[in-house]
RNA sequence: GCGCCUGUAGCUCAGUCGGAUAGAGCAUCCGCCUUCUAAGCGGACGGUCAGGGGUUCGAAUCCCUUCAGGCGCGCCA
């Protein structure tokens, strides 16, 4: 159940109503003070000024076509001409009791489904992940699952990149190891060091120089051999990640890979087909394509490059490659980029040109979701102690170490198993929602301390919050599917939860919109901050039977929110900490 | 040189596409455990929204400009 659409809707018609054309938006918000009641509507004033009417009169004409007495105790202008809304506490109530009877708290499936493509996490199979790729997996997979619940169809596109000249150097390595006789496995556990010891080799070896080269034009003509080396250092490859997503509790599989190589086929023809529609133009040897969308004021433009002097093809044609996969094959009436912001200008150029050149059509939306960098405490990129790029899986583990001294530290009593399992909840949801929790676009310090903090917007409060309420439910010993008293909504404490309780719907939209799933950690922290105050102020289970039945259907929403919005969020909750 | 992004409380961050008196957390200070988890709650202090112009009923938000920082800019991805 959505307030926000529903006022808004009722709002809008009672403009029309009274003489404000159809466009004309209600602007209706969740009020900035209490004084200003629950909801505001904001826009008589644009459109009264656009009527040249005076807004306070208008304001006046749609509030007397307006009925809301079936969920509104009262509705007011103020001001300019603001029109605000209060809410019902006995329609708060049973539109409560509503989301108690449904398992998706009263969130309808979307009227029309989209197929939205999600490209997110890619990382290059050279390398192990590292903390460089924390934000586009974590948040692509919050923004894909939001999708999927509210009933979209969500194509997972994990575009690794398995190609090009870095592998002629680590399938040389490969070759050098296995004429040692030396066991490839064991040397491929460590991604890491393999790779630097490949690049050593690659450095101050001549002849090893050159067999990687060697290397790179087999492979890409299609060699048997040199395919199944390929292969096999891929699979490897796939399956560190695959564990880092499993510890991580990201949702992609192997079947959602799509790497960078399985687009090569298709390369030549994208280039013919910039080329019959005249959109392409040689530069110094190159295929470039030159549109004026990026000229600067000179008139000079910045080209796209799409085949190299001697013929070879880059990141750009696997990128329009992929575009057009995605509308023909895929079928996306949106596609959503999860990659580095420093990527922009390339997207906006890959999306120009894709429209240009009819890889996808008008209404199909292109959007670049881009993110900022993971800071250390001194402003720059984040490294690790020793200074180099900190491996994901490292991070992860040390994140469960630190939230197992801290757990284990305030229960002394508990035994190994439980704290191991909670340390694990902690630490990776500390990590993650850290991440989640700020603004996609902007950079972000990564603190150990803040984000193991108990005080703030932080996963730990989330989670002790989220086990405040589960205990008081076990603690009532109620049969919970025999709760269906009335809910009633009295103490302002009481009002607040069940006004934040009924908004959860407004904070998944946004998500989905937006691809901002800060929206819903703010949403999810003021949640439970509310539900503090209310349990702080009114006592559940010693209150009169009736109370105590409201309350403990309140604590159960609270409940369900909190857990489904964090599962939205790819976190887990427990029962007890 | 050109382009994109950022600049909000001492620190870390919000600010719902122009709305009312700019909000949280940390830190500092003051209160609250014989009652459902004090890993908590309540309160106080703290602001030239980088600076300056402009647009209008109304600007942190839009436009121009200056300053500071970050990142991109033809054959890496």
């Amino acid at each position: 159940m959505n307030i926000q659409t529903l006022l808004n809707q009722r709002i809008q018609a009672a403009m029309v109503a009274a003489g404000a054309p159809e466009s004309a938006p209600a602007l209706t918000r969740q009020s900035a003070k209490v004084q200003f009641g629950d909801y505001q509507a904001n826009g008589i004033m644009g459109v009264a000024k656009s009527l040249k009417m005076n807004p306070r009169e208008l304001a006046q004409k749609v509030v007397d076509g307006l009925d809301l007495s079936d969920i509104a105790e009262k509705v007011e202008i103020a001001g300019p001409g603001f029109i605000n809304i209060f809410l019902k506490n006995a329609w708060l109530g049973k539109e409560l009791m509503a989301l108690r009877q449904s398992e998706r708290l009263d969130v309808p499936n979307v009227a029309a489904p989209e197929t939205v493509v999600v490209d997110y996490s890619s990382p290059n199979l050279a390398k192990e992940m590292h903390v460089g790729h924390l934000r586009s997996t974590v948040i692509g997979d919050a923004v894909v699952r939001t999708l999927e619940f509210l009933g979209h169809r969500v194509v997972r596109q994990n575009h690794v990149g398995d190609w090009g000249t870095q592998f002629g150097m680590l399938l040389a390595y490969m070759e050098r190891l296995r004429s040692e006789s030396a066991e490839i496995s064991m040397a491929l556990s460590d991604l890491e060091t393999f790779y630097r010891a490949a690049k050593g080799c690659f450095d101050e070896d001549e002849a090893f120089a050159n067999r990687a080269r060697e290397l790179v034009v087999a492979l890409q003509s299609g060699d048997k051999d040199c395919l199944a080396l390929w292969d096999e250092f891929i699979d490897i490859s796939l399956t560190h990640c695959e564990e880092t997503y499993k510890m991580l509790g990201v949702s992609l599989e192997r079947q959602h890979v799509m790497p960078e190589s399985a687009y090569n086929d298709d390369l030549q023809n994208v280039v013919n087909e910039l080329q019959e529609q005249g959109l392409l133009k040689e530069d110094q040897g190159a295929q470039c394509v030159f549109l004026e969308e990026f000229a600067n004021k000179e008139g000079e433009i910045t080209p796209i490059i799409v085949q190299k002097t001697g013929g070879g093809f880059l990141y750009s044609t696997t990128d329009l490659a992929a575009v057009r996969f995605r509308q023909h094959t895929l079928e996306a009436d949106r596609v959503l980029y999860f990659v580095d912001a420093r990527q922009s200008l390339h997207f906006q150029q890959i999306f120009t040109l894709s429209r240009k050149a009819g890889f996808v059509k008008p209404e199909t939306q292109l959007e670049h979701m881009p993110f900022g960098t993971v800071m250390g405490s001194d402003g720059k990129p984040f490294k690790t102690r020793s200074g180099g790029v900190a491996k994901l899986s490292s991070l992860l583990e040390e994140a469960q170490e630190r939230a197992y001294q801290l757990v284990s530290s305030k229960n002394p009593d508990m035994n190994e198993e439980e704290l191991r399992n909670i340390s694990r909840v902690v630490g990776i949801a500390s990590v993650k929602y850290a991440d989640l929790s700020k603004n996609r676009t902007s950079d972000y310090v990564f603190n150990w301390d803040t984000m193991l903090s108990f005080e703030g917007n932080t996963a730990p409060y989330l989670l002790y919050a989220y086990s405040r309420v589960a205990s008081i439910v076990k603690r009532s010993e109620m049969d919970i599917a025999s709760l269906t008293g009335e809910i009633q909504v009295e103490a302002s404490q009481e009002r607040a939860l069940a006004m934040k309780l009924c908004q959860f719907e407004e904070a998944i939209q946004q998500v989905a919109n937006d691809g901002m799933p800060h929206f819903l950690c703010a949403y999810l922290y003021e949640l439970a901050g509310t539900f503090m105050t209310f349990y702080e102020a009114c006592p559940i289970l010693n209150a009169e039977e009736d109370v105590k039945n409201s309350r403990l259907q309140l604590a159960l929403n609270t409940a369900s929110t909190l857990q489904l919005g964090l599962s939205l969020l790819g976190i887990e909750t427990l029962e007890r900490m």
